[in-house]
DNA sequence: TTAGTTTGTAACAAAAATGTAACATTTAAA
DNA sequence: TTTAAATGTTACATTTTTGTTACAAACTAA
């Protein structure tokens, strides 16, 4: 998953949030805390999608929205509208302001995250690619496949997920207690020993002759991609 | 699916919505934004089908299809009516204006395709096919028939609304949940080894001797073609 | 260097997922 | 009604996956 998306939202938390899990996902996030700046900093940006608050301390998420279908150079950009509970829903989805989607306020991210895929599905479908990619190493999420080097890799489903998730970040380090909080189902408990069983298992697969060792080992610290 | 369809709407982001769609399903598309440019370019495009909206910067639907109507070359022509809400759809539907078909936005892509078959069904029967092919394998909706290496199978009607259903997204895998979803009626409950023994039945019906195995397991994650 | 820590590897047993057949119940057809 | 077809469930065999342990190897710091 790659492509860039804009946030223009008043509740720094919100932001923070949002902009750190959307990384962690493979997309180039910016921000503002206003609708003028917002404005200025999304021609700049250049983004494929603007997640818009709809009510900002200045300007309106519908004005702001105005603003844009009147700009040539962003015309077209997808906004899916953030509003919070109680801001008569019903009205606001009514009014024609050429928005793509809505999402009310507290939303999971992973909800957010469909929305997100199923606008820019529809209004660039090369920026979303469920498939995670590093060297010649290519993870297919829809068909649930590995390859190297083009050709097809067996993995166990822990293996699997064990490969997605270091894909999302391939060169960062993880710890074992990270790589368990995310790899592992949650609550269930094993021991961090396990993880670098399994980290063998992976290499195994993975390595093919020739090829250099996908995966590094960082030395009291944990696991990475390389 | 086979066939021209030509769009006039002035909501840039509908177009692109629909076009894309609609060339995901085998249809060549092409547009304008406005009436005048439309008539034009329907002309030379030689469309199967229209999608008018009714309200436009210039001349309104209703004209534009009166006119439709008036010219030897394409008087046949099949028209799908847009309107939006509180644009008095009983009033619209009440005017005698050749129209086809109607469709309130906003609406589901489903609804949309669903029509358009209909229509073209009735105007151009060619155009539509309601098979789903998939290697050596096809699925005739209209007839529900299903047939291997031109060979036809007998299916009962779980096992084709299964394999219907992964005919769809052949090579995608689906957990037992989003099959059972899509696949079962609504709110039905049954267990998830059911599926199992349904794709069991599906799998002993559609294969045939030296050919390869059309089921995927993938285990822990659920079943797909391939 | 040496002692202590960390990691790689293989083996094994336990647990989980899946394939298969059989059976009872429901539904549809004749 | 009678009969056949379709369906959901269960039980059991088989295969795959998993966690853990034990020991070897590699690394680090003094």
């Amino acid at each position: 998953m790659n492509g860039k998306i804009f946030i223009i939202e008043d509740e720094p938390s919100i932001i923070q949030l949002v902009q750190h899990n959307l990384e962690k996902n493979g997309f180039l996030v910016s921000s503002s805390l206003n609708g003028n700046d917002g404005l200025k900093e999304l021609k700049k940006f250049q983004p494929d999608l603007l997640l818009l608050d709809w009510m900002l301390p200045d300007l309106s998420g519908i004005e702001i929205c105005k603003n844009i279908r009147k700009d040539n150079s962003i015309k077209n950009l997808p906004v899916i509208m953030l509003t919070a509970k109680g801001e008569e829903e019903d009205k606001i989805k009514g009014l024609d302001s050429g928005v793509d989607d809505y999402l009310t306020k507290p939303f999971s991210f992973n909800e957010l995250m469909a929305r997100i895929k199923a606008v820019l599905r529809r209004s660039n479908p090369n920026t979303v690619s469920d498939n995670l990619e590093f060297e010649d190493l290519v993870l297919d999420r829809i068909e649930k496949r590995v390859y190297r080097d083009k050709k097809e890799i067996q993995l166990g489903p822990t293996e699997f997920r064990l490969l997605e998730f270091f894909l999302v970040n391939p060169k960062r380090v993880y710890s074992r207690d990270q790589i368990l909080e995310n790899v592992w189902p949650n609550n269930i408990n094993v021991e961090s020993r396990t993880i670098d069983v399994h980290i063998r298992r992976l290499r195994k697969s993975i390595n093919i002759q020739n090829k250099k060792e996908l995966i590094r080992t960082v030395r009291s610290s944990g696991y990475s991609l390389i």
